[in-house]
DNA sequence: CTCACCTTCCGAAACGTTTCGGATTCATCC
DNA sequence: GGATGAATCCGAAACGTTTCGGAAGGTGAG
């Protein structure tokens, strides 16, 4: 277990010095700041993190409480977001703190344990619901957070998201442009933000044609639900659905063959759109490629800053 | 935030008695330690942990280094671990650092970081493989950890794990009372050593009978394989299958109607055995009652104890 | 009175890092 | 030749806690 003292001894030089050019600080030369990298992976010196963070005040930690098992979850997207955080976390020499709720539990209490106990630089947030009673909470404490979305559309705290309502708006007009003009959408739960603002962005797209929207059905997003709609609307008078996403639309495309179907596309791993051959438009938007962004905006937000980030979502007709 | 200096200061006290009172030392009087408190109550203190952490040594923060995505992976069985695990050290009050590591990061250097970076009191290792290098790192680092599973037979080293022996006997058995006399094992990934434990177990059956094992086939366990192995068995001269567990069993059943099938079950939940009607016998060990008995080994392991616990399969013939 | 002993206290060092305030060198410029 | 400034470097303090080694005071025994 060398330390900073060690390896100083180590190359002749001074702790101060050896700290300052790991950490690339200005006033250290360039061939001292190579040898001392050098000299630190030769001895395999690790930085303590406790020492660094009664220094600095800063931990290098940050947290995220995810429901625990439950049927209202969407495991796979949840999955996907643990991660791939805790990977780009990781990656920058973050440590990450998974919160798993128990049955019962209450996230925001939770939250608030959590960040009592000290020693938390941050919290990401995911998958806000309509007025999150979580996001009030973690304001009012004056922790450093990010969500990963927003609960309303113009909010004052750091945020990465795309822009659902645009989602809405490309999706109800690619199926316009294929000639549908009596369209249903299939969207997700309907507490969720982005399940209102793409119907607000459908609405928009709608309403500047004689198309009608004549099913407005929320719910939970997978393939079985997708199938059992599609049964549903078998037979009916629709010439073109929107599905909330890759699940809804292979129960969808699956149900409703020849039918015309435009969804978004998360690039969710277990539900890519190459196997998905009924889909005629689709937007896009990788989940993965969230992780960056939010590590950054967390980062920023833990310095004072506010960063708000728009992902961009391609349209394919 | 007042300190323990602040705390002293206000009571007319040294820094050393005030924290010794606080901690319930022997050389501090009833009085002072009733004065202590009342003070530290009355200023609001709070112990930092980041400072405790770098003297005592003890932080609560305990870690798991899982790998990312990739094929070799059951990321259904990845992801119960992580959950639960997760909810149950939350549940205790306990910290659980998620590591997720990127492609071509190296397993052992993660940890090695992890530890070397220091504040974390324990490791749970998941998913060992024979001879695993992990482990033999964290012995030499001399790192409180905890194994679930094991990487030989009779392991000096805390872990949790099951009887795969007996497992393997079990179902064995099984098909052999139900009149199989040419078996096929369908195992799990060659380096896992639970499928090393269970062939033994099954040769073990086997060679006390007249019945003969004319395949074993370890490889990944998916459903997809299941089906793939089960198209190869097809009108060939078997009466008896062993699968490694019910993803495997739920493709072989489907494409071997008729053929006795036995199986271990781990209850994941999304393959349940409930709906799995070909199955012939099962031994049973639910994944979730691991979390609870892994949690308490791997605080033993931190007071310097090596608890080897092994829990319970029941057999369904 | 002396010695030993117990109780209660305290100063100072230690954990490993970051950073403030200065120090040293060396070239450059008037 | 002395002043200026940039480029490098370093000592020492600081973060908040625990703990080692002792010290002061009181008590009781011899």
């Amino acid at each position: 277990m060398p330390t900073l003292k060690d390896l100083a001894r180590h190359l002749d030089l001074s702790v101060t010095q050896v700290s300052r050019a790991l950490n690339d600080h200005s006033d250290v030369s360039r061939a001292t700041k190579a040898r001392v990298r050098e000299g630190a992976d030769e001895i395999g010196y690790r930085p303590n993190l406790v020492a660094r963070t009664l220094r600095s005040g800063r931990s290098g930690i940050v947290a995220m409480v995810v429901p625990g098992r439950s049927e209202t979850v969407e495991v796979e997207l949840l999955m996907e977001s643990v991660m791939g955080l805790s990977a780009e976390f990781s990656r920058r020499g973050l440590r990450f703190v998974l919160h798993v709720l128990g049955p019962g539990d209450d996230a925001v209490a939770a939250h608030e344990t959590l960040v009592r106990g000290g020693g938390i630089d941050g919290i990401v947030l995911t998958d806000p619901v309509l007025d999150d009673p979580r996001i009030d909470r973690l304001s009012e404490m004056g922790t450093p957070f990010v969500v990963h979305g927003r609960d309303r559309i113009d909010p004052d705290y750091p945020f990465v998201d795309i822009d659902n309502r645009a989602v809405g708006h490309a999706l109800g007009t690619a199926l316009l442009g294929q000639g549908a003009r009596t369209i249903a959408l299939v969207g997700g739960p309907e507490d969720r933000p982005y399940t209102l603002f793409r119907r607000q962005g459908l609405d928009a797209a709608l309403a500047a044609s004689d198309a009608r929207l004549v099913e407005d059905l929320p719910g939970p997003m997978t393939e079985a639900r997708g199938l059992a709609v599609a049964a549903e609307f078998a037979g009916r008078k629709i010439d073109g659905v929107v599905a909330g996403n890759m699940m809804l639309a292979t129960g969808l495309c699956a149900g409703l063959p020849g039918m015309p179907i435009a969804a978004h596309d998360d690039h969710l791993i277990a539900y890519s759109a190459e196997h998905l051959t009924g889909l005629t438009a689709r937007t896009e938007a990788p989940l993965d490629a969230a992780w960056a962004p939010l590590c950054d905006a967390l980062a920023r937000a833990i310095e004072g800053e506010t960063p708000q980030v728009l992902l961009p979502v391609t349209t394919h007709a």
